[in-house]
DNA sequence: TGATTACTACTTACCGGTAGGTAGGTTTTT
DNA sequence: AAAAACCTACCTACCGGTAAGTAGTAATCA
């Protein structure tokens, strides 16, 4: 048996390369079009490997999304800690998801494919955690903004609609059309949308 | 052979009831995860039928999206020629498509999917037909407000992503949370960004 | 007009291939 | 030596796809 099935101490080479092959073609073909042949195959391991640090395909899966999970959690609490304005701090968001997107853009792909992919034939696990976060962190971001009179009151519901929207609109646009995945169109369209949201001097 | 492909004559039950099951099925599971076992058995037929008609898994897959393809184009030709206001135009579109959307929910998943979901493992298809489609209309009609002077003057290709992107997650987050889909919000989230987009008077 | 032919729309029964998964032995590390 | 890390060889189930045959009906012909 692996290690008390190693959640945090080092990654061998074997399961290290299992959860990088695993996210790379869950990826690119969906959790059903992906076979177990082709991840150990990537991998360069064999079948029982997968097996044995991981239960099934399912618990390759889940381990993979555990670990997107709390590299997530990382990620926003770091950013809800940075000082700014609102826009200032929306646009760090914005930054942030396109740095963790050049690092780990299979591992984004993944989750955004889960999130607006077929929702069935994938393993019970519960993606919309990964949403959910996202407005949370926007949605406390803007309702400080308010408290500061710096934005317009409105439905923080609705702004992060917005706000998300468009980034994730802009993120599938980028990786849909293989082009250069431009970071700063995201922030111009913020800003244009801002113009309507900031609360304008009179 | 089934006469001259039926591209536009009537129907025959098992046909209809083939392509309605294969999209409810596609957009749920996805390609790969759906059986040609449970479509047929959705459809209430046996499986050469499928043959018969489509002549393969894909074919069927391809005569669902086809025909996707002429309904959206008979949507834009008529939204198009639709009067009003720049605003107005684009609320039109938004419930032009929310309606096709209530009439036919699963088509518009399994669009949605194909468009946002894992790139791979599923035939050769020019799905991006339907996002261009719906970029090149926004575009002709925020560009005719440029030309009335109603709207500012932005890029069109940037404008097109903030009207589509928000309607694409409204969509989206209807479906995921299987709630009311409520065909305001989107409206309200344009008049919300149209505040900057709008040319203010002096 | 009745018999014959021909076609559409299906059925039952079955492939070959491959999917996920495993039994059990072997090497490597500690 | 014992535990951990891995391999070869294999199993069962089910996948997409097909061969071959048939009920029902329309067209053809004597």
């Amino acid at each position: 048996m692996p290690k008390e099935d190693r959640q945090s101490s080092f990654e061998t080479d074997a399961r290290g390369r299992l959860l990088e092959a695993g996210t790379a073609l869950f990826a690119e073909r969906g959790y059903a079009g992906t076979t177990v042949q082709g991840v150990v195959g990537r991998a360069g391991v064999t079948k029982p490997v997968l097996y044995y640090y991981f239960e099934s395909k399912a618990g390759l899966f889940r381990a993979i999304l555990d670990r997107a999970g709390r590299m997530q959690e990382d990620l926003l609490v770091h950013i809800m800690e940075m000082p700014g304005s609102t826009l200032d701090r929306f646009l760090i968001l914005y930054r942030s998801i396109y740095e963790g997107m050049a690092e780990h853009p299979d591992l984004f792909r993944l989750i955004h494919n889960l999130l607006f992919g077929p929702p069935a034939g994938i393993p019970p696990y519960d993606v919309m955690v990964f949403h959910r976060r996202m407005f949370a962190a926007v949605q406390r971001i803007y309702n400080e903004g308010v408290a500061r009179g710096e934005v317009v009151e409105a439905e923080p519901d609705e702004v992060a609609m917005l706000v998300l929207g468009l980034m994730d609109f802009c993120f599938h646009h980028d990786q849909a059309l293989g082009g250069v995945p431009d970071p700063c169109r995201p922030e111009r369209l913020l800003r244009l949308t801002f113009q309507g949201l900031a609360a304008r001097p009179r």
